[in-house]
DNA sequence: CGCGCTATTTATAAAAA
DNA sequence: TTTTTTATAAATAGCGC
């Protein structure tokens, strides 16, 4: 974009090819920084190049990230196309209550505190123990979940079946 | 970056802010789908905002980064704790005004820190890796769930011993 | 290879519609 | 409000060291 301008297809020359990359990795994560202070909002750019090796990420959790991306991988693809994601609308929906800087941090906290919530459910947690105010929020979680939790549920059974003294041993 | 320049900080105004994350989000796809093809890398973009109501997970494949997620987990302390420390950078930026508050924030934070610790732990991470300053506050963490860690493992044993999948199945 | 240096192209903040 | 239009700030491609 200088000098001349480039067409939007694959850098032949390795070389410029090199250059460009590194010049715009780093471009990008500076833009990527920008929206997140700028704008208040999380943002994770991950690069997987051949040439540096480990690939960027930032600068939300990577647990975080890893959640969003597993629900994401975990959604038929025809809602990836329509971008239906109910724990996102959650979020919005909840997020537009807050009216300043600090509501918006106790919804961070409430978000992060249902997904150990659900954790703790995940791990054998009677239902019972959960207080009554934390059922709603906590519904959005479970749904987008149930999938992850069949998930467990098989792991648990594999262990049952083979040798589930030893693998549970790692869980003390 | 026009009119005027614009200072590096959370913009207050909701709506410039708004009007901002729209702009700079989308360009910020552009520069990915851009480093994507002509550098032929990888690359995943995710904006996790309150405005839209979905993240943007763009444009490799979900288990690559997946992997590349897990990948970054496993690695060394060091690293995290200096997107810890630019997280709490920004925490406290967004706080300022509210200075109790924040603090008590910030406990709160600490605590949920060590709660994904404790789990952390229990799924099989090396106690050798956690820093010598968390131990302190790790540890009534631990005292306070070793009850329901126990529950845990009982839950996990009548699994095994038992019909899994009929006592896992309460927890859909 | 990596760092500067411009000439240009892009991105975008603020204004206008 | 959203969209379109500027004017200006940023990003960057190609080059020279």
């Amino acid at each position: 974009m200088a000098r001349q301008k480039v067409k939007l297809q694959y850098i032949e020359n390795n070389t410029n090819r090199k250059v460009t990359y590194k010049k715009r990795s780093k471009g990008l994560q500076k833009k990527a920084e920008e929206l997140h202070i700028l704008c208040g909002v999380d943002v994770c750019v991950i690069v997987y190049g051949p040439y540096d090796k480990d690939p960027v990420v930032w600068p939300i959790s990577q647990a975080e990230a890893v959640r969003i991306l597993l629900e994401y991988r975990s959604r038929p693809e025809m809602e990836h196309t329509q971008r239906k994601f109910s724990q996102e609308a959650y979020l919005k929906q909840s997020v537009a209550k807050s009216k300043d800087k600090y509501e918006r941090l106790l919804m961070r906290n409430r978000e992060v505190e249902m997904e150990n919530l659900m954790v703790d459910l995940l791990c054998g947690k009677p239902m019972q123990q959960v207080p009554y105010n934390d059922i709603g929020d906590l519904t959005w979680v479970i749904e987008d979940k149930k999938r992850s939790v069949r998930h467990h549920i098989e792991m648990l059974e594999i262990a049952a079946g083979n040798a589930p003294a030893a693998n549970l041993a790692a869980y003390q």
